[in-house]
DNA sequence: ACTAAATGTAAAATATATTTGACATTGCAT
DNA sequence: ATGCAATGTCAAATATATTTTACATTTAGT
């Protein structure tokens, strides 16, 4: 799963703990999703988008 | 988490296990999903919306 | 009413996501 | 070169998703 969260963080100037509680999870949590340990859960995801205002699918990608 | 999985069944005329099976996944995970016990993982929610060639959006949605 | 298929549900086992606390590394400003 | 913030990472604990097996209930056809 492949994702545009550093980017999207880079385009507010936000830390990864900046963005961590915005989304209200811990800053391990962003870390190991933006570097591709593991996938956020649904909810998650839909947190992100609408944080961002973009679409699920427009913040991750599923490879395959 | 709610979402149109029954529905999109019912226009294809499939079981839960049919749609399991289009998943890969087990029948008592589809209807967990649909009676909301759990939610999908992020990577079979794209699976589902790639199924049905819809975004994700269209077929979950958080309430909240 | 009988039967078979579809659906709902439950418990135990496994897999995966998330948290917390802690420490190492990198990058940048001074 | 030093110091500090940001980032990467690890291990242990907890939470949540998924599988498997098994059985009960509902639905539809005959």
């Amino acid at each position: 799963m492949k994702n545009r969260l550093k980017v999207l963080r880079a385009e507010r100037d936000w830390t990864q703990g900046d963005l961590a509680n915005a989304l209200e999870v811990s800053r391990q949590t962003v870390n190991a999703i933006e570097t591709g340990k593991f996938d956020p859960s649904l909810p998650l995801a839909f947190k992100a988008a609408r944080l961002f205002n973009l679409k699920i699918e427009d913040i991750f990608s599923d490879e395959n």
